[in-house]
DNA sequence: ACCTGAACACCGTTCAAGT
DNA sequence: ACCTGAACACCGTTCAAGT
């Protein structure tokens, strides 16, 4: 499991310390959530891969299962914002931020439902994320009322687009749901459903309400970036309209 | 609890049934979440509230906790495409329905994650739902690879707002978290965080990433329905591009 | 066809106690 | 400061049995 992760020096000769850290914990549960699944996810199961009494999860983390979530989320998206100033036009600052956005998001799929389905977890410390977004925003001209729709139009948007193309299957893929549900799809009547019937070729599987695998097995990068551009440029009129009246 | 849902006539008056639906049990599990939410659900609790054995939840439901999750999911967006064909214009029947889903699940604002964040529910048998968001795309021009990525972009951006606009505080307000991130939000440093420190009194608790309250609480209509539109106006250009071209 | 009961293998969380 | 152990009040799910 976590072997890999070495132990830091024990502060002071301390005695039965076994010298477990928070970064440790929380990298023992990011792990366990990338090969089980957030469903499969269990303090207990966290403490046994640890070789630790369930309870010094408590002590290192806070009170609560949903503080080590809101602690993974911060982890996850820590290097959100890094190096980005040196774009000059605010649009290209959103398209990578965002563009990166995923793909830290993709390196831990099993975590999306984290980020965007948790208060707790969504409104994690990424105060540089909000300030990025904000401040290339506001170069494009948006302020007040705008600039709060305009960022929740991008957050919700896109951060939303990652939450659903990542939306976990049942567990245990319960009794062969998959394939009935591809039967379903491939028998989809073409007198009550025409343009559906007719456009199956292309979206069988890789639409969001009719797929039975998510975005680790089908890649969205091409609705994902049609999304961004959409908004992008969007955003760019709505500036250029403010700026002339 | 659920005593006004009134018992069907039971079939042939056969011996100890009691006389519990389908339909029933998925009203009661709705009810359960609407008042506890969907962190405080369980199938023994429902059973309870229904004065019925765990086991019965099984018998009619399905095997698993997630078959009931996705009938409720069903049942929540059945009415999803009623009476749309009245809007000729593609963008216009486009605006309506999407409206509607915010309605729809704004009115369980709780069982919000299972539809953005769960496969096994957002797949659900909307199928109606489906075909009008694809024939109202294909009337505008879209066709093949561009009409996945408009629906994907529809469906992701707009359903995924939803989800996050929607995201469960922590359960049972741990231990006061709500002011103590009101108390960090008040405090960003304006030297670190200009643009997020100027913008404070538009965005304070009204934005994704700076907020201790959620949809059920603060409304995202305008953002929501800003993004709507952003969306339908970008998409209109992009077909006008394609019959231009 | 519909429902009960008991049983299995788990959970999260708290608290007093150890070094 | 860091960790253990036992205890409490729950879970979901399965299976054999009842009417």
């Amino acid at each position: 499991m976590s072997d890999a992760i070495d132990r830091p020096k024990r502060r002071r000769g301390r005695a039965a310390a076994i010298g477990l850290t928070k970064a440790q914990v929380v990298a023992a549960a990011i792990e366990q959530i990338d090969n089980k699944g957030l469903s499969g996810f269990s303090l207990r199961e966290l403490a046994r891969s640890l070789g630790v009494s369930p309870t010094v999860i408590y002590w290192h983390v806070g009170g609560r299962q949903e503080d080590l979530f809101a602690e993974i989320s911060a982890v996850i998206t820590a290097s959100l914002a890094e190096g980005l100033t040196e774009y000059q036009d605010p649009k290209l600052r959103l398209r990578e931020v965002f563009l990166r956005y995923r793909e830290l998001v993709l390196k831990h799929p099993k975590v999306a439902p984290l980020l965007g389905a948790q208060m707790k977890s969504n409104g994690v410390a990424n105060l540089i994320w909000v300030e990025t977004v904000l401040s290339a925003l506001s170069d494009m001209g948006f302020k007040d009322g705008l600039l709060r729709d305009a960022f929740n139009s991008l957050i919700g948007g896109l951060a939303g687009f990652v939450t659903m193309e990542l939306a976990p299957p049942p567990a245990g893929d319960s009794s062969g749901w998959q394939e009935v549900f591809a039967d379903r799809v491939k028998d989809i009547s073409p007198e009550n459903y025409p343009c559906t019937h007719a456009a199956l070729p292309t979206i069988t599987n890789q639409i969001f309400v009719l797929r039975w695998q998510n975005g680790e097995d089908i890649s969205y990068a091409g609705s994902f970036e049609f999304l961004l551009d959409l908004l992008l440029d969007g955003l760019e009129r709505r500036a250029q309209r403010l700026h002339n009246s």
